[in-house]
DNA sequence: ATTATATGACACCATTCGGTGTCGTGTCAA
DNA sequence: TTGACACGACACCGAATGGTGTCATATAAT
């Protein structure tokens, strides 16, 4: 159930501008077509699906025919993975931590 | 203060499995010279200095001269940027999210 | 029936990426 | 002083990346 097949690294997915403007725009507006999104764009058709065959691949994003369009709809929550990766790091830049690092600074020079 | 000199985009920095690895290493051990991380890992010096190019120039590392080697130091402050971005989507893989979801899948079908 | 639209699939291309090996230099140790 | 060590700076290479254009096909509109 609700399997995940990820064929592509999350962080990768998300390392492009492009892909992560698709992110935005996909949360924003529920379900979108191709060239409803293409539009968005300055680059081609043939790009934007690219990307977004990265995201599908990533698990972000999930896609199904209507008609002649194919729409986009986000899933999110292959993010958890990116959540709980940064959240192990927050430690590290607690105020006091970063008063720490000042003071080390300081002392380097 | 402190500044910001982000010539790489933080997504791209950790978007490698390798120098995720090095984050790793550097959160463990504080301060640790060019030689020793490169035991840690199969590919050459070269390359693993290389990628610890790549988190200074995201701001993610910080490095100083001692004698004839080089120490790295982690700086994890940057990582904010992927946490804020990351928590915006959090609400959309909530379990009401997820429900909601299951819905609209069956109700396609 | 014809035409316009939306898309997938493909070939193609320049650039970037992630690795290698080598050379030269500064530093530490014997 | 000699030799080992740690490193930066290159040149180099194959593969992946991010874009393009074109062609064929299914669907919608006239």
């Amino acid at each position: 159930m609700s399997e995940n097949n990820q064929l592509r690294d999350v962080y990768d997915a998300i390392a492009d501008p492009t892909r992560r403007r698709l992110i935005r725009l996909l949360a924003e507006a529920e379900e979108v077509p191709l060239h409803e999104l293409t539009a968005q764009f300055q680059m081609g058709r043939t790009a934007v699906s690219k990307h977004l065959t990265i995201l599908k691949e990533a698990g972000l994003v999930l896609d199904r025919k209507v008609g002649r369009e194919t729409r986009f709809r986000l899933n999110a929550s292959p993010l958890r993975e990116i959540q709980d990766w940064v959240a192990f790091y927050s430690k590290f830049w607690s105020t006091n931590m970063m008063r720490l690092n000042q003071l080390l600074e300081e002392e380097e020079e």
